[in-house]
DNA sequence: GTTATTGCAAACAATTTGCACCCAC
DNA sequence: GTGGGTGCAAATTGTTTGCAATAAC
């Protein structure tokens, strides 16, 4: 996790910051634009990606096949209704046998829940791609 | 969870029992017609999207935006790399405390990971929309 | 026969890319 | 001055939708 961040990587990494929420890239592109601080859309995306690329912001993706993104640091899963596509926030870290309990306190009826890990494989941490 | 399934939802099941890994909607177009049971794509994005529903089939949302689908009873999860967007299966249901052994085992340089439950919310539930 | 399902092709939307311009160092 | 960073607009790609034809019960 290296330290240095282009213009646009800074801007983008204050404003979630001060979110305590993820957000899309689309609605990141217009929450600078209010701050006066625009970006280009596709700069954001590029930004993202890079900052995806150094461990500093992760990603999870709706079902509308958009994707929401938020620092790293942030630790919040979330209750996806495959009917409405609505998500819900959960705080901790949670797990399987976890999953009736959701039911009951959330009214939250679970199909099933996704455990994916990111980072860097091997050949990418030797390559140092970036 | 119904047992009704319309003739393209059982093809489309009848398929990913016979895989051992999760598939794309394009693949699985390929795949169908291959098996000389075609399948309109229009069609396999429908009943994806309906077995999502019953609870039937789980998604995941690989970096390049595109979904892989896969049976709800299976147990895997992935090891994406945030650099090339490959991904290595690893069996079982680790979790956090993992990530370190991950790291050991794997080469894999974890930066964070995600946990998403999916089901149906609890206005779902009682509106029981299909 | 009536209703739900399917296939095709056109429409969509998020994301990516080519390229010229501009800024940082 | 030079190389990476940025913006714009066009291109791409997975996915969705309208509608007429078809299958299911």
């Amino acid at each position: 996790m290296k330290a240095r961040y282009t213009r646009s990587q800074k801007q983008i990494i204050q404003v979630l910051k001060s979110l305590n929420h993820d957000i899309s890239a689309q609605d990141l592109y217009a929450e600078l634009k209010n701050r006066d601080q625009p970006l280009g859309l596709a700069t954001v995306y590029r930004a993202l990606e890079a900052l995806k690329g150094k461990g500093m912001i992760k990603a999870r993706t709706l079902s509308s096949g958009e994707a929401l993104y938020s620092l790293t640091s942030e630790d919040k899963h979330h209750l996806n209704c495959v009917n409405c596509g609505r998500s819900f926030t959960i705080d901790g870290c949670p797990i399987r046998d976890f999953e009736e309990i959701l039911q009951q306190s959330h009214h939250f009826q679970v199909y099933y829940h996704t455990l994916e890990f990111f980072g860097k494989c091997y050949q990418c941490q030797t390559k140092s791609a970036l």
